[in-house]
DNA sequence: TTGCTCCTCACGTCACGTGAGGTGGC
DNA sequence: TTGCTCCTCACGTCACGTGAGGTGGC
């Protein structure tokens, strides 16, 4: 027999705060088995105390309120795991960032700037296979992963041969707002047949200053700086988007630390030589 | 020579948005080199590329903005490093807290309740030395560990013999709003000489529910959400704070799954037996 | 009957993001 | 001169917490 309990009690058994259950109540989380319409006093039943222990136990672990309904909401106990599941990932996916966060910000603290040098160089026209889309910044490096790898896929899959390093170009808007557009490529010679998101495309020749990145993308800003205070103090920026070479990437390593990125931005090249 | 950059530039050099750095211009944590006083526009310079670099590294550890804004005011590097080792160790404790929690839920999905027996006890009244104040929700866990420690040290100093488990007292606000009463004791015989927070006090006799919660705190409330149902259906709750005895706990092993907690829930009892 | 519990707004927190509406600079 | 960059509000997000002011139940 399932007992009546105030929000007091209610909130005793379940050591969740009054506050936070009536909230809970409001987003329809989590409803009282009862609500006198005159008093609006809230009853719970000793049968909802399973319930609101998974629901504790999921915001413990930072689950979004709509993803706990989902996961109360679901009709099998196979469709609960996968949620909870697909939810503990993501966890897993935040505690690597944090490390690599510590490794980047021990990295800057301890070893002062390397001396990295910036080089001016001509970046001529090229054939290429490429992806280019709309990004969101949130969701710039999975897509950067993902179709850096469905183009190293179509490389092979149609026996392409790749002419030099695989490569990005990013419109301001992906560092400036929420979105913009990203390409990324890989310069190759013959004829491509476009398959899903991959496009034959042609890169366009540049003038550049370059630097080349040593080390993880999480330290990629600190190569984006040094390259853009030259550009600034030399003032010979020119509009036009930012690119980056791919030189020892993930296909090569696994170990971001032995990464080496080339990084372009257009400048105006009054001397033809260097 | 320090180049002047716009928030445009400035962006692109440090991977923040726009808007992100208008933000840190707003709440004062990185104000622009030059605000043209007319148009509004901000300006930067390359000398404070490092800077930004050192804000969004910390910022990606979730640092709050103040405390970014005092490491970047630090006096010297042996006092930013400790700013910084402090949060790391929050980090640390944080990821701590998450491994609980998935143990935790891990532990409710998997195994079914216990049989976890409730019965009723009488408590008898006791002497003992104690720390009593008004704590915060959510800062319960630290004060109780810290309380603890203080209370056994401050036995064994002044060699009083313990008669019976450490236990807890806790005001229904604990749970259900913010703050509230907390008391943790070591019933001892003696005359007890205050110091620091402890001082002697007595513990009241009382009818309890008791149950025996057989693991870690995180699981705590699954042993609360029996006993107050347990108490519910048989409507024999009274007013009055809820308590606990650490029969095992962090004095006895650091391996939580093997804590036994006792907790008891006041009620009126009828029968003088059992 | 007292006082404790419960109620409903409305607003605050934190670190930005969204979007409207408008102006300045090359 | 176009259009791109920049500007300032004002409001939204997320999961509650704070606090005022008031009523119901034992």
């Amino acid at each position: 027999m399932a007992a009546t309990l105030t929000v007091g009690e209610f909130s005793r058994m379940s050591h969740l705060s009054v506050k936070t259950l009536r909230h809970y109540h409001q987003v329809g989380l989590l409803e009282p088995a009862e609500v006198n319409p005159h008093t609006g006093y809230r009853y719970y039943t000793t049968a909802q105390i399973p319930v609101v222990q998974v629901i504790r136990r999921l915001r413990d672990l930072e689950m979004p309120v709509p993803e706990v309904k989902a996961v109360l909401a679901a009709p099998d106990t196979g469709h609960r795991n996968s949620l909870i599941a697909a939810h503990l990932d993501r966890l897993t996916g935040q505690l690597a960032q944090t490390r690599a966060a510590v490794d980047s910000l021990r990295n800057l603290l301890e070893s002062p700037d390397g001396p990295a040098p910036i080089v001016h160089r001509t970046a001529g026209r090229a054939g290429a296979v490429g992806i280019r889309q709309i990004v969101d910044r949130a969701d710039i490096e999975p897509w950067w992963r993902g179709a850096l790898a469905e183009l190293q896929a179509t490389v092979q899959a149609q026996g392409l041969q790749a002419t030099g390093a695989s490569g990005g170009v990013f419109a301001s808007g992906v560092y400036e707002d929420e979105q913009g557009e990203a390409t990324v490529f890989v310069p190759v010679t013959g004829s491509v047949r476009p398959a899903g998101r991959v496009t034959p495309m042609s890169i366009p020749a540049a003038e550049l200053a370059v630097i080349i990145h040593q080390g993880a993308l999480a330290d990629i800003d600190l190569s984006y700086g040094r390259l853009g205070a030259h550009v600034a103090t030399h003032a010979i920026g020119v509009d036009g988007p930012l690119c980056e070479y791919y030189l020892v990437g993930a296909n090569d390593t696994p170990d971001q630390a032995r990464w080496r990125t080339e990084i372009g931005w257009p400048i105006f090249r009054a001397d033809a030589t260097n």
